[in-house]
DNA sequence: ACACTTTTCGATAGCTATTATCCAATCATG
DNA sequence: CATGATTGGATAATAGCTATCGAAAAGTGT
């Protein structure tokens, strides 16, 4: 089951993540506060398939509570990132990377710091081989990001998220 | 590789006013203009590991342009990119998105269309196992891009940008 | 090398995405 | 349901980036 991203489709539950508890129980489990808005952030970035940008989210938590603030959207998705609920598709978001080598490499990518490090491709091991991908999508190469922590980040905090 | 810029040994006079030719060559074939900055940003950018900011690339410049401007630098890194001289590291950055499946996945991304379809893990096959990284590296996950094209796009024209 | 045309540069205002701040409202707990 | 801790809302502030425009430099023909 591959969903295209940006392609409005069946906008129920089916992306489901954590079909058989209730929130209340999940914000027990990462330790944070139940609040309505929080509910209902939740619910709302469950129900939208693909990877909406926070301002797509606030638009549709606006329906459900108009009074809410973008602001609060914002803190609260980082919090569900920072206690494990969600996580951020790509981590070079931010400022603009550029790449310079031509070789064929993968990245590693630090979670913390978010510092980009080259890794050759044979440093990184065998890859699977491109074959029959769901959709008819044809494959001309893949990039692969390790993602984790870099030496000097190694026992520090996760990144701060309020 | 960084070709050198100072004056060095050359006994003769100022009459370095050229600038390096193989510079001059890669622009002439990508039909751009020389100019110094250019010159000098694109030694710096290609001296610097890994992938620096263009706030990073900006300060090693000033040290040899002192009077450059930060819209130059970003102009010109998006001249290189637009030029096929350099590429962006990652597809998708600009806003904060987030992955709410929680089912190990990764990524098809179009580089015509630019759309991103899930991927789950074992539609894609065995990734190699996290080992020995470089320069004390700890992974922690893979995510993996596989690019390529959309049934939609499999008999199209390249796009114009990148 | 010189005059002329085109392109690029530097300074800065402005824009978008995101974050910090501060206090009222809400939550957790006894 | 009182009480202290946490969170939400409004908004100012910041980071990263881009558009604009006159000045300066590069490219071009002679």
């Amino acid at each position: 089951m591959s969903t295209a991203h940006n392609a409005g489709q069946n906008g129920s539950f089916e992306h489901r993540s954590f079909p058989d508890r209730s929130f209340r129980d999940l914000c027990a489990a990462h330790g944070i506060a139940v609040t309505h808005q929080r509910q209902v952030l939740f619910e709302v970035m469950q129900s939208i398939p693909g990877h909406p940008s926070p301002e797509e989210v606030y638009d549709r938590v606006q329906a459900r509570i108009p009074s809410i603030s973008l602001a609060t959207v914002y803190k609260n998705i980082h919090l569900f990132i920072a206690s494990g609920l969600f996580r951020e598709v790509s981590l070079h978001h931010g400022s603009l990377r550029v790449e310079m080598n031509d070789r064929p490499h993968h990245h590693m990518v630090c979670t913390r710091c978010k510092a980009i490090y080259d890794l050759d491709e044979e440093q990184l091991g065998d890859m699977p081989q491109p074959h029959r991908l769901p959709n008819g999508f044809v494959a001309e190469r893949y990039s692969v990001d390790v993602l984790g922590r870099c030496a000097a980040c190694q026992d520090a905090e996760p990144s701060s998220a309020e």
